[in-house]
DNA sequence: ATTTATTTTCAATAAGTTTTGAAAATTCAA
DNA sequence: TTGAATTTTCAAAACTTATTGAAAATAAAT
């Protein structure tokens, strides 16, 4: 297979897979591009490497960049702006983790914390169910966040980063 | 707060989560209701709490047995159909992520072991960019697909499950 | 075998999301 | 300043996905 054959392969199914993570096509197309530019490119460059306008380019290298993935990066002597994607998929993955807990499973346990403080008869068995299950979700959730914390800092701690180097 | 409100923030809620997740809205305010009902419910049921059509519930049942969320159960002496949700919330997230490993990951990584093999010179700085960006991300979701298939198999194995215990 | 209840299907439609492209704003250089 | 290059914005259009509802299929009861 032909670098082009593949570049192009492996754009179109990154892009694919974004949609199943509730990323949109084009934002995923745009990071899979930048992640196999060895150089940063420029607006120009995408549109062209993509088929797509010049504005769906700049909203979305803006939401690359608010998702911590994509950088502007000056050129000296150049006008234009250019963007790079940060290529340790290490630090990829732990920042996506890292937006994603902020943004969905944080808001998300605290409303689950306040449901489970409802009034109503214990022995009532759809109160009963209710409780249970949101109870269930939070102390999973919970969970769930605190194994989160431990990759994100990971990073950040030289114990724990040796621990998990095994996974890099 | 009220056993009603708040089932309607749980299930409301709990759908917009979803869309998050490549769920669709109703598929998972569905089973948020399923969630919390201690007894089985019927067709008209879930129209009638959801104020949804027939087809739709049809079609999103459908899809959320086919992913072993919920099952149909038949009650003696009833004519109409009733649907259960799986309660246990570690039974959930395990069947959830070995469908989406099954549906998703798997095949990416088959994919991505494609893709690594493209002929052309290692000393071309683009060729070696995809295919250390491709060979990254093939390593990382070989070493997630591990993980996962740990904690999927922690149900059915003695050892593992009382190590995981804690998480429940 | 016929009627009645219930579920399933799917074309049409509605709703939601993404993309375009041209105008406005900004930035830099002369 | 002024003008050219570049980026940003956003209303309208295109596209995608979800929902409806009525007809067809299926299953149970008489």
């Amino acid at each position: 297979m032909k670098l082009s054959e593949a570049k192009a392969q492996f754009i179109s199914s990154w892009g694919a897979f974004g949609t199943h993570w509730g990323i949109n096509r084009t934002m995923a197309q745009i990071h899979a591009l930048l992640l196999i530019s060895p150089d940063p490119i420029t607006q120009d460059d995408i549109m062209e490497q993509l088929n797509i306008s010049r504005g769906n380019v700049n909203m979305n290298t803006r939401e690359l960049i608010s998702w911590g993935l994509v950088e502007r990066v000056l050129i000296p002597g150049e006008r234009r702006e250019f963007f790079t994607a940060e290529k340790d998929i290490w630090k990829v993955a732990t920042q996506i983790i890292k937006e994603r807990k902020k943004r969905e499973l944080d808001p998300m346990l605290k409303l689950l914390g306040q449901l489970e403080q409802i009034d109503g008869d214990k022995k009532d068995k759809n109160v009963k169910q209710f409780v249970d299950t949101v109870g269930g979700i939070r102390k999973f959730g919970g969970q769930a966040d605190k194994m989160l914390d431990v990759m994100i800092k990971a990073d950040e701690n030289w114990f724990l980063g040796s621990l998990l180097k095994f996974f890099k």
